[in-house]
RNA sequence: GUGGAUGUGGCGUAGCUGGUUAACGCGCCAGUUUGUGGCACUGGAGACCGUGGGUUCGAGUCCCAUCUUCCACCCCA
């Protein structure tokens, strides 16, 4: 018979058990994190209405969404998270409690051209927080909080949450007649630390921003010092434009609430050249750098939206909110080396039967596990040394052998399988067990 | 979408200017040890050399095509 070749399409993460054990324990740590602040659970469908998905048509999101035909229907995978929430709180309005704070952890779908840490299926990590026609600008300085009680869990102490306001730089070019050029300008300034200054004045003048607008474009962007420094520095350039001054007033609110809720100025700062290309980022802005890994880019981002189901619902709905790239976050911290995988299973005993009859084998498994111990019992017939060798390989910690001395005198013997320790223990009291 | 590479047992690799039984490490299986794993030793299974065509007496090695995967750009998590 003809064998069909075993194969995972390219850019579709798929880990081994010790791998998957450690991305699973990344995630819970989300999860909890966002559970703890009191984000509620929400889970759409991986599928939806092409009509839907593609609400807001063009640009980039167009080019690389998955999109089928079956039967009459129209069909697409969800890009992200955002659009399928703007639908469901356009459609759940009023089922609804706003401030509405939701969590949702989900794979998206992208069809572009795989290269390294970047994937066609990725989980990402979303809390947003929609109002019901306003929503205070506390709320975007509470999310860094969120981020960083995320990455310290994690196992990180030298991170950076970069902030900013796109009505900051919206207002400037707004100032400096750049109106129409603003989204190009944003992305240019995006890149400014992966290309340099030259190349981003050079990319500049390609789209024909003159000389004079490019220099203060520069000069803004060369703001440098202190979060509270710059904040001053700004408010200096003595730039008369409503949505600048308003940007401005706004991350001074963000600084001042997010230094409340916690968060030292070693792990956020100000920086004016984080725009991020997404068009629906309307005020505050955050990305999130692992600073002894800035290559990494940036592993979470965000920001606050005016408007965020403009395409459903006549009802205006502000929201703010991040996201965290988990499948990518996973894979380059592994590729550094940075998380270990020391797991090869999550059972904490393995119950080694030796004699035929599996009646005491399975009533010591299910009290353990009712003690909340991960219990497994190894339930083929093969040798002794072969179920040992199992655990072993496993890397369970803790052997129980159940053989026939140990029935005749209603006993288990434990084994620690790292100090090669044991111990017999009667199974009476066995819920006074301690591993 | 644009440009550049890659492809040898499950995994990581070797294979010299084309020459006959395709090598090594890890992993896997078995035994030395039938109430005890890791270590060691011994043995074993497993490869249509991505696919199709061509050049040649002869191709893993050269040529063409194709697929695959990877990398950079674009964009993004």
């Amino acid at each position: 018979m003809n064998k069909v070749e075993p194969r995972t399409l390219a850019g579709f993460m798929e880990l081994l058990p010790d791998e998957q054990i450690l991305f699973n324990q990344m995630k819970s740590i989300i999860e909890n994190t966002y559970k703890k602040y009191g984000f509620l659970p929400l889970d759409t469908p991986v599928i939806e209405l092409s009509e839907v998905l593609l609400a807001k048509a063009g640009g980039e999101t167009e080019k690389q969404i998955y999109r089928f035909n079956k039967g009459d229907n129209d069909l697409a995978l969800r890009f992200d998270l955002t659009v399928p929430l703007s639908k469901y709180v356009a459609k759940n309005y009023g089922n609804l409690s706003f401030p509405f704070r939701r969590y949702q952890i989900g794979k998206v779908y992208r069809g572009e051209r795989t290269q390294k840490g970047r994937f066609r299926e990725f989980y990402q990590c979303d809390i947003d927080i929609i109002g019901d026609g306003e929503l205070d600008i506390i709320n975007d300085a509470e999310l860094p909080s969120i981020i960083y009680e995320i990455f310290t869990q994690l196992g990180f102490k030298d991170f950076t949450i970069c902030i900013n306001n796109r009505k900051i730089l919206n207002g400037l070019f707004e100032n400096i007649g750049q109106k129409e050029n603003s989204t190009e300008i944003l992305r240019i300034i995006d890149k400014i630390e992966k290309i340099g200054k030259d190349a981003v004045i050079n990319e500049l003048e390609k789209i024909e921003v003159d000389k004079k607008s490019i220099e203060k474009i520069i000069n803004f962007i060369e703001i440098n010092g202190t979060t509270d420094e710059k904040l001053e520095k700004l408010e200096k350039l003595g730039i008369q434009n409503e949505t600048f001054l308003q940007g401005l007033q706004e991350l001074k609110q963000v600084v001042k609430y997010i230094r409340m809720f916690g968060i030292s100025d070693l792990n956020f700062k100000v920086d004016l050249t984080i725009a991020r290309g997404l068009d629906y980022y309307t005020g505050t802005v955050y990305e999130t750098f692992l600073n002894d890994y800035r290559e990494l880019g940036s592993v979470c981002s965000g920001g606050r939206y005016e408007n965020l189901a403009e395409y459903y619902t006549d009802k205006k709905l502000p929201g703010v909110g991040i996201s965290i790239g988990l499948t990518r976050l996973f894979y380059k911290l592994n590729e550094l080396n940075l998380v270990k995988v020391e797991k090869k299973s999550i059972s904490d005993v393995l119950v080694i039967p030796m004699i035929e009859n599996l009646e005491t084998p399975i009533l010591v498994a299910t009290k353990l596990r009712k003690l909340g111990i991960n219990t497994e019992i190894y339930l083929n017939n093969k040798k002794l040394k072969t179920k040992f060798k199992y655990a072993d390989k496993l890397k369970i910690p803790y052997v129980i052998v159940i053989g026939e001395d140990e029935v005749n005198s209603n006993t288990i013997t434990l084994k620690n399988m790292e100090s090669g320790e044991e111990r017999k223990i009667d199974i009476e009291k066995l819920d006074e067990i301690k591993l």
